[in-house]
DNA sequence: GAGGGACCTGATCTATGACT
DNA sequence: AGTCATAGATCAGGTCCCTC
């Protein structure tokens, strides 16, 4: 949740971009100096006194934000620190200006609206992303159950690719799919198995002999065209803080499904290679792949997901990432 | 004590030239 | 041609020092 008003003061001499967000007000020291018509080295020092007598915990009332602006004719990525409303009102309080009191009154107004209104729209949001994501897992399981016999053909693949372009096209009316509506509880955080390039090297030459065999793959199946496989692996195994970034088995296989497919790190074969590098890290962490007896998901669910990923808009990687998720978590 | 100007430090970008 | 290092420009955030 994150929205942006615009506060112009009484005599309309100025005005500032407040930016709303979880349940606070969030401005940055330009800007408060701005609000309080004071210069910014008088604002950074009242701040610096705030905290330093701990009339409030830096911690919580401050958050760096990277943002992108013009400077000079060209665009900067900085990362700016931004001072919720207490730390606002404690600054107001001690410039002791009236433009201090005008804002209070204000923002406490704005976020009362925005707090009601915020809530009515996050429950329809929520609503009608939970019905489309179950309509899409439907499908991909119908196409699991009706072609679990044989392999997918082309021509079902193209027919596959309309079906599930519809349903996405719908998702991507959503204007953003919520981050909140995966219980990550339900993921396995016991990661026993740690993915590694050479094992996973000699995993996918294993692939290529058993598919040469059938004369099914090319000699540039599976060839690494750069660093970059290598790179997905590390970036699958980042930690921050001696913790995973991608804490669970689940989230890791996805990540490692999705960049594959998208980075296209090999010469040929990297839907394939997606996949089975997908199937070949689950078994290797243990990770139940079969619910009552039944594989949660199959060879065509594989495809069908495979393909999916590599026709999915990159602006949609955390659509993507959620589906894969949703298709082999424990319910 | 509050306010403001001058100045410093750090981050980020572009432009440029040397090197491979 | 591509990569890398460096200088310069610009801005955010902070400190120092002086004035009121």
């Amino acid at each position: 949740m994150n929205k942006v008003l615009i506060y112009k003061t009484k005599d309309k001499h100025s005005q500032v971009e407040v930016r709303f967000d979880q349940d606070t007000v969030w401005l940055n020291l330009n800007q408060i100096a701005e609000l309080f018509d004071r210069d910014k080295s008088v604002i950074s020092r009242h701040l610096g006194n705030i905290f330093k007598e701990k009339e409030l915990d830096r911690k919580s009332t401050v958050a760096k934000n990277a943002t992108v602006q013009m400077e000079a004719g060209r665009e900067v990525g900085r990362e700016i620190e931004y001072f919720n409303l207490d730390a606002i009102i404690s600054v107001g309080y001690r410039v002791n200006s009236k433009r201090g009191t005008q804002f209070r009154q204000w923002a406490t107004q704005r976020l009362k609206e925005y707090l009601i209104q915020g809530y009515s729209v996050n429950q329809k949001r929520l609503k009608q992303v939970s019905e489309n994501l179950h309509m899409l897992e439907q499908t991909v399981k119908q196409i699991q159950q009706t072609g679990s016999s044989e392999n997918l053909k082309l021509n079902e693949a193209k027919g596959l690719l309309d079906i599930l372009g519809n349903y996405t096209r719908t998702l991507l009316t959503l204007s953003r799919y919520d981050s909140d509506s995966l219980e990550t509880d339900k993921l396995s955080k016991d990661i026993t198995y740690e993915i590694k390039h050479p094992e996973a090297r000699e995993a996918i030459v294993q692939l290529r002999s058993e598919l040469k065999k059938r004369k099914e793959s090319s000699d540039l199946f599976g060839n690494e065209k750069d660093e970059s496989f290598k790179g997905i692996l590390g970036n699958i195994v980042q930690t921050f803080g001696g913790e995973y970034l991608y804490h669970s088995i689940e989230e890791q296989a996805a990540h490692l499904l999705y960049f594959i497919i998208k980075n296209h790190p090999f010469s040929d074969g990297n839907k394939r290679i997606g996949a089975f590098l997908f199937i070949w890290f689950l078994e290797r962490n243990k990770h139940r792949l079969k619910k009552s007896g039944e594989p949660k998901i199959n060879d065509n669910g594989l495809t069908a997901l495979a393909l999916l990923v590599a026709q999915s808009d990159p602006a949609h990687k955390e659509l993507m990432i959620k589906l894969v998720i949703n298709l082999i978590v424990d319910v």
